[in-house]
DNA sequence: GAAATAATTTGCTATATCGTTATATAGCGA
DNA sequence: TCGCTATATAACGATATAGCAAATTATTTC
């Protein structure tokens, strides 16, 4: 397990905001079921609005940003546009996060039959 | 290379919102900062907000909102809370955005050299 | 060119959140 | 108990953003 993360050095005001503005495009919850939506595939920007449930506004903003972040790309074919993730780091950050919680959710549970136990 | 994201399941909308809320808490600058010194080691509350420069108030109601999210813990000793990082995940994922945008940056210095070259 | 379709952009309202100021709580010493 | 110090909390104004509705921009087809 390649394990050490770098010497930690001290970020400039302009790198913290760069990275900021990445996780805030993570930290929205219809963006996130954007990206869930994409990682099975590839999708048009009509069928994320019919399967994501929002309005095609909606969406079409969400995308738009997750494709300034570099996240999301997309293809045109004749009128439709077909989205896809560009970018790998997404699916590795979702996945490590989702496992995380599952692990404290099961950590949640096992403590709470000890409790009742 | 630990490589395959598993297989991409569809997220409830729960999940999405805790998945959102995690990534939410490393989306502002401030608390990356509070993240990064962390990353350096323990700090008090009172060395968090000289090392950071903001108000004793806003470091306290970040570090809050940080411990929420189960990122950062916090030690009581007599009168001052010595705060740590509490999962090993937030230097990954920070780490992590931070390679993915020394990467980006450099592709784009080369490109724009090429571009001149 | 006109109509139709797919998507983006624009205005708007409601809500959330950052940072500040002021106040409250908790632990320690006299 | 009374201050003093280290944090936490509350209240507030300013800004950002999610979602909706309507207008606008492409692109294909007739």
């Amino acid at each position: 397990m390649k394990k050490s993360t770098s010497p930690a050095k001290q970020l400039s005001d302009t790198a913290l905001e760069l990275i900021a503005t990445r996780f805030r495009a993570l930290s929205e919850p219809m963006r996130l079921r954007l990206l869930n939506l994409l990682m099975q595939g590839e999708h048009s920007v009509g069928q994320l609005v019919e399967a994501s449930g929002s309005s095609q506004a909606n969406v079409s903003k969400h995308l738009s940003l997750l494709r300034e972040a570099g996240m999301v790309g997309v293809r045109k074919e004749g009128l439709t546009s077909i989205c896809f993730i560009a970018d790998p780091l997404v699916n590795e950050l979702c996945d490590m996060m989702c496992c995380r919680l599952r692990e404290e959710m099961e950590d949640k549970a096992r403590s709470l039959t000890a409790g009742l136990g």
